[in-house]
DNA sequence: TAACATTATGTAATCGATTACATTTACACA
DNA sequence: TGTGTAAATGTAATCGATTACATAATGTTA
C-alpha cells in the first residue's frame, strides 16, 4: 500500500476515470470511449456516463493521457529576454496560434545567458515539449549535444538560425538596413554612426553588414561609420550617446540596431543640447509602440512582431503535424516607418 | 500490438529505463534507484548502471515520472497581458526563481479577455501544473467554477486578489496614490485630471481611490478631478489628451494609472504645443524602463517589478511544499520617483 | 428460426518510471 | 559451521487514460 488515494494531493487528482466507470455502471473503455468517440457508444450509455462525468466533476488526468500518447501539448519558446517589448508581441501571436489547436506555451527564457541554455535541451530530451519555437537566432545546446540533433519539431521566427534546417519565418534585415542606409543618403548625410545590438547574434550581423553595404553603394566608407558596441536595451544607447557627444566632427546620422538604443540615445543627447534631427538623425529597427510617442516620433525599421510570431506558431504546427511546410523560409516585410527624428543633414 | 516502439515519435522518447537495465544487466528498479539515490546501490552496480546511461543517452520520460509522483513542475502564471512592459519583468522575478526548484511556467496570457480564463481553470484541474501564480487582479474563473475551488496552491502579485486567501505580494497602490495627490498639492495645484485603468481592475480602483482620498485631504473635491476611462495601454493617454486639449479650464496636474499612458498624453499634449511640466505636470504608475528616457523624463511611482515576481514565486513555492507562509501579505516599497514631468502649478 | 453481420461493451495490455515488499546475498559472530 | 543481521537487488503493483482484441448483445436475412 502506497498511501490514501483520496488524501493528501489537490482535488484535480481525486476523481478519476475508475470512479466515473464505477459510478454509471460501466467500464474505464467505455467513458474513455464517450469522452473521444461518442458516435460509437450508445445513446442509454451516453447519457448514463455523461451524468456521472457531470456528477464527479471529472477531468482525464494530462499526464496520464500524455504518456500513453507521447505527447504533451506543450510547446517551448526560447526567448532571449521576456521582458523586452520586442519579444512580447511576437509571443502574443505565438500564443493566439498555439491557441486554436490546443498547445500551451512554455517560456524558457535565456535572459541573454548561454548557459542559460542547457536547461532547455533538458526539458526537450526528457520529452516534454512537442515543439520548440526559437526566438533567439540560434539553436540551444549544452556543450555537446544541439537541441536540433534531438529530432524534435521546431521552427524559428525573428531571426535566421545559423544551421537550422527548419521553417523560418522573420524579415530580411539586411535589405532593411540597406533601406536605412539610403534613406539617410537621401538626405545628404555624410557621416554615420551604427549602435550595435550583441556581438554575434545574427539580426546584429545581418543589420550591420546591411548598413555597411548600403553605405558602401552610397560611396561611404569605412572611415565615416563610427561603431558602437552594446546590445539590444537601453543601456546602449546611452553609452553610444556619451561618446558621440565627445565627438570633434560626429556623426549626422544614427542608425540603432533596436528602438530602445535608438530612444535612450536621442534622449542623452538631446538633454545635452543637440537637436534631433536638425543636428543628428537618429533610425531604429523593431518599431515597439513606444516609438511613436517619443519626441521626436522614431523613425524605425517595423517589424510585423505578432505576424511574425503568429506565421511561425502555423509553422510549427505544420512541423509537427508532419505535414510538408511547403515555405520553408518566408520573409515578412519590414518598412521603414518615417518619423521625425531623421531628416536632411544640416549644412 | 500497436506498432513498433522505436517508429514515429523522436528520439526523446526511444530509450526508457528498460533499455538500460537491460543493457547493464539488472532490475528497472535498479536503474532508478542509482539515478535517485546512489548510496543504496553497490558500487560496482551503480558504475555499470552509469555506463549503461551514458551508453544510451537515457533522460527519465518526464510524463511517466509525474504520472507517478502526481507533479508536474510547472507553475502556471496568469497574467493579464503578455505584452505589457509592466509584466514583462515581473516574469522575470518569477522565472529566476523558479528555476532554483527546478520548476518551469507556462505562461496563461489572458489578453485582458475575461472568457480566455476558461481555459486555464481547465488547464489546472487537468492537474497539468503544481501551483498557479495570479497578476492579473482576479480569480480565474469559467462561469461556475472558481479556481480557487480547485485546491491548487496560488499566490498573487501586483495585485490584491478579491477573496483569494492565498499570499500575496503587491505594493501599496493606495498609498502611493495618495502620495502622487500630496505631491501635486505641495507643487500647488488645484485642478487634476486621472486617466483611469481598465473598470474593476483592483489595481485601478486602489489608484484612483488613494488619489481622490489625497485630494481630498487636501480639500479637493469632485468637482477638480477630470477622469477620463481607459485602459493600461498607450491608447488610453491618447484619448485623455485629446479631450484634455478640448477643455476651457484644463486641469494642470494629471495622474496616470500606468506610465504608457502617462507618456503618450504628454507626448499628444506637447505636440499640440502644451508644455510639460510648465503648462501640465504629468505623473505615470508602473516606472517602466522608457519612463527614463521620454521627454521630459517622467515622474513615477516606481514598482519594484522583478522583486514583486521574485517573492511571490517564493511565496507560492512555500505554499506548494505546504509550509506556512508566515507573511501572507507582502508590501514591498513603491517610491515615487521625481522625473521632470511634474512641477510648480502655473501662476 | 438458424446463421451471420453489426453494434456495443468489457478485458487487459500499454505508455515509462517509481517504490513497497519480497527475496537473495554477504558478512559478522558465536 | 550455523544463525542472525544488514546490505543489495529483484518482482510486481501503481499512477490514470487509451485502445487492440475478445466477447456479448442486437439486428438482419434467407
Amino acid at each position: 500500500m502506497e498511501g490514501n488515494r483520496r488524501s493528501a494531493r489537490h482535488s484535480p487528482g481525486n476523481v478519476t476515470i475508475q470512479d466515473v466507470a464505477a459510478r454509471a455502471g460501466v467500464s474505464t473503455a467505455t467513458v474513455s470511449r464517450t469522452l473521444a468517440n461518442p458516435e460509437v457508444v450508445s445513446a442509454t450509455t451516453r447519457e448514463r456516463v455523461l451524468r456521472a462525468v457531470e456528477a464527479t466533476g471529472y477531468t482525464p488526468n494530462v499526464a496520464a493521457r500524455n504518456l500513453r500518447a507521447r505527447r504533451s501539448m506543450m510547446i517551448l519558446v526560447i526567448v532571449p529576454n521576456v521582458a523586452s517589448p520586442f519579444i512580447a508581441e511576437v509571443l502574443r501571436g505565438i500564443d493566439d496560434e498555439l491557441v486554436l489547436s490546443g498547445y500551451d506555451m512554455i517560456i524558457g527564457n535565456l535572459d541573454n545567458l548561454v548557459e542559460r541554455e542547457a536547461r532547455y535541451v533538458k526539458l526537450v530530451q526528457s520529452g516534454q515539449v512537442d515543439g520548440v519555437m526559437i526566438t533567439s537566432g540560434r539553436i540551444p545546446g549544452d556543450g555537446d549535444r544541439s537541441m536540433a540533433d534531438l529530432g524534435v519539431p521546431m521552427a524559428a521566427v525573428c531571426a535566421a538560425v545559423p544551421g537550422l534546417t527548419a521553417p523560418h519565418v522573420t524579415v530580411d534585415d539586411r535589405q532593411a538596413s540597406i533601406d536605412v542606409a539610403t534613406h539617410f543618403l537621401e538626405f545628404g548625410h555624410r557621416r554615420f554612426g551604427y549602435i550595435s545590438g550583441p556581438a554575434g547574434n545574427v539580426n546584429e550581423i545581418d543589420r550591420y553588414d546591411g548598413f555597411k553595404e548600403g553605405l558602401r553603394q552610397g560611396g561611404v566608407g569605412a572611415k565615416d561609420l563610427t561603431y558602437w558596441p552594446g546590445h539590444f536595451n537601453l543601456r546602449a544607447g546611452v553609452d553610444a550617446a556619451e561618446d558621440f557627444l565627445t565627438l570633434e566632427a560626429p556623426p549626422t546620422a544614427i542608425y540603432a540596431a533596436c528602438d530602445e538604443a535608438a530612444i535612450s540615445f536621442m534622449k542623452t543627447v538631446i538633454s545635452a543640447g543637440r537637436r534631433v534631427p536638425e543636428d543628428v538623425s537618429v533610425v531604429g529597427f523593431d518599431g515597439i509602440d513606444v516609438a511613436r510617442f517619443v519626441r521626436p516620433t522614431l523613425t524605425t525599421v517595423h517589424q510585423p512582431r505578432y505576424e511574425l510570431g503568429r506565421t511561425g506558431a502555423q509553422a510549427l504546427l505544420k512541423a509537427i503535424a508532419g505535414l510538408e511546410v511547403e515555405e520553408p523560409v518566408v520573409r515578412l516585410a519590414a518598412p521603414l516607418i518615417q518619423g521625425a527624428s531623421s531628416g536632411p543633414a544640416p549644412v
